[in-house]
DNA sequence: TTGGAAAGTCAACAAGACTGACATAAACTG
DNA sequence: CAGTTTATGTCAGTCTTGTTGACTTTCCAA
């Protein structure tokens, strides 16, 4: 009962029907789509403020990590000092950031969001739970933990570190 | 034995865990950190050739639907005709894409892939297909189908309609 | 047949990524 | 202590890819 499939493997019966290229297809556009979705609320809400995401994601990160270095989010965000440092400048101008020369070793700079900041980043997140609340709601527990699994195969090594280094440590 | 959790929903046991504010940013990160996963391998290969992720995306959607016209590609891709139209003209320039003048309507172009067209596509979709491959392997089919289910529910309608009208036709 | 709508093109501009060079201060090392 | 490395910031220039505005060609319907 062997069938054949694009270009992919023979398959018995319906085992393998998740690997065929069609189905491999089929996935890519999904990320592709979703991620449209995931980012169109969030980025209302910059447009209206006057920013991109890039400073979602500075925003993003200084929250989840505060008191994180200039260092240590640009592992994180997989950008140079400079692109970083422009989005950097204007959250610090603008009063949504708090750069704090360190008290250890004073090269470096601990960022924080200030209550301003809190709010940004509070309308930000919220906007993007409240999207993948009804997401996850509608497809169930066990879809939640399949979307998961596979969303960490698919990360390179050293960002499936940061991802599964920002656990709740409250 | 309800518990309180971050800003979110009371839980009785471990029953809606997946809804809680950490679980949701999880999520969150989970499909930051995955898309550039994602995008990787693409991208590599794009910037050997002197293209960008826009050149990527326009000939997916030809290749996955030829004959399609400039307007067409544009609701899929949701950016202006005028951004579409740069790629697209130095792929037609580069001998990539063909844009056919339509017999029925001569305002519209239908476009195809050129025999190094699709050289390139498969070059960029093998790429893509590997890695999903292996997260897909490594995450089993049921884990598959809920990564399907939640990516589908966090589309915009429009999208999720477009994403669903890309069945196999063969 | 003419006027509006639709499809596509050209031009100019902005955000945000990049590289490269350089500056400053602090920390480390022999 | 001198020299090097590290952390950060800055200036200048380029590239991709998004935007808006103005325009041409083509189609269709009043």
């Amino acid at each position: 009962m062997a069938e054949r499939s694009g270009g992919g493997a023979m398959v018995r019966g319906d085992s393998l029907l998740f690997l065929t290229d069609d189905q491999l297809r089929r996935g890519i556009e999904a990320m592709f789509f979703a991620y449209r979705g995931f980012t169109a609320d969030p980025d209302r809400i910059l447009n209206e403020k006057g920013y991109g995401r890039a400073h979602h994601r500075a925003v993003h990160f200084i929250n989840r990590t505060p008191g994180t270095t200039v260092n240590n989010l640009l592992a994180i965000l997989g950008v140079t000092k400079q692109s970083l440092n422009r989005v950097l400048r204007t959250l610090v101008e603008d009063g949504l950031v708090e750069a704090r020369v360190g008290t250890r070793d004073k090269r470096e700079r601990h960022l924080h969001l200030t209550e301003a900041g809190c709010e940004l980043e509070q309308a930000l997140s919220e906007a993007q739970r409240n999207r993948m609340r009804v997401a996850f709601r509608n497809a169930g527990p066990d879809a939640v933990q399949g979307f998961r699994a596979v969303l960490e195969e698919m990360m390179d090594p050293e960002m499936r570190r940061q991802y599964l280094d920002g656990v709740d440590q409250g």
